[in-house]
DNA sequence: GTTGTAGGCCAACAAGTGTTGACTCCCTTG
DNA sequence: CAAGGGAGTCAACACTTGTTGGCCTACAAC
């Protein structure tokens, strides 16, 4: 896969700059993957540095410590779209679509799960993910501003319930659903919880 | 804490034999609490031998390996209500108060949910309790049986969904939430989920 | 061509892990 | 009382982990 390959033919200015440019993607990248499917404390430094063909000493210079690895490996944004300008209607369903399709494009998502569930910084981390980019678009659609958090945090509980049985327990029959089922049943319970009355 | 002290009046066949099993005993609360507080791998045998006052080597002598003490702790009877006595539209209300009951008195499920994200044996656990204790239940109500894996499915991602954010990653309005606030939201998702025809 | 510098690798360290075997102590049984 | 066996302790093992410092190599500037 490694385009633009070892002949170097690349301009003049930085040859050396370059590869260490692709060296710490690399890195990136194998921690993202390990993260994902070990969780924090079975990723070892020496797995990923093995995935991306370099010493193990490399990840610390680039990244410090394992921390500063795991920082810097999964950083997201969810790029959550502007439900102000849906039909009040359809929030629920855009919503779960838009869930479904960034988690299984994105294995950052899988790491930060695994990872935030034994270890407190990856809780934190999923914490600000849930405050600054969750709880904002249940502002733009609650009825009452002061019920957002809690209804987010209702949608957030649905939505990270599934990936959990589906991409992490990988319950059976949650793995069977198409992604066409999980929205229609989905969306109505994210649109009650964002948009109907408090019951 | 310690009933019948070490006075060992107690009565004459087996004053070691009781012993030992005070202990087992001690090792397995002392697991069960480390494998919720911190998941399989930063739940040493050392810390949980620590926690039980006894030597780690004990742990080996009465449960082999650390494998084999995981499958001690956790083994777990959800003891779920006889759902097709209910009224049919009470079942998701009786669940999710059901659920959150015993997810509360019992640091067990903490510690499945924790390991078994990270855990394969974790993970396989878990499938076995959602196929022997919840699809049952989904059999008990659902208007096609053929569908009950699925629904039963849709229901444990809600309420582990729930778990994951209120008692794991501690997001603070899903812990702000009370139990009386969490049923009257989640019932209806409950009952929608296993009794609704299919959308 | 010489030199400085950054990229990269090797070997090693200290700490902590699960696990094992030999040892001591005490209670129960004859 | 003597003997046996199980409960419990101690010290050590082999191994893996994150992390460090020294060394080599190749490119860029002078």
């Amino acid at each position: 896969m490694r385009a633009s390959d070892s002949g170097s033919t690349d301009s003049g200015s930085g040859g050396t700059r370059r590869r260490s440019e692709r060296t710490r993607g690399a890195i990136l990248t194998a921690a993202r993957i390990r993260f994902a499917a070990d969780g924090y404390e079975r990723a070892t430094i020496r797995a990923i540095a093995r995935d991306a063909d370099i010493d193990p000493s490399m990840v610390m210079r680039y990244y410090g410590n394992k921390e500063g690895l795991f920082a810097a490996a999964v950083s997201i944004d969810l790029k959550m779209p502007d439900v102000a300008a849906l039909p009040r209607d359809e929030v629920g369903r855009a919503l779960v679509a838009h869930f479904l399709g960034t988690w299984e494009e994105n294995e950052v998502l899988t790491a930060l799960l695994r990872v935030g569930v034994t270890n407190p910084a990856g809780a934190e981390r999923m914490q600000e993910i849930f405050r600054n980019q969750l709880i904002p678009v249940a502002h733009a659609v609650c009825p009452d501003p002061e019920q957002a958090p809690a209804r987010a945090a209702l949608g957030a509980a649905q939505l990270l319930g599934l990936a959990l049985t589906r991409y992490v327990l990988r319950f059976p029959p949650a793995v069977a659903l198409s992604r066409e089922e999980i929205a229609a049943w989905l969306a109505p319970t994210l649109q009650r919880y964002l948009t109907a009355p408090s019951p």
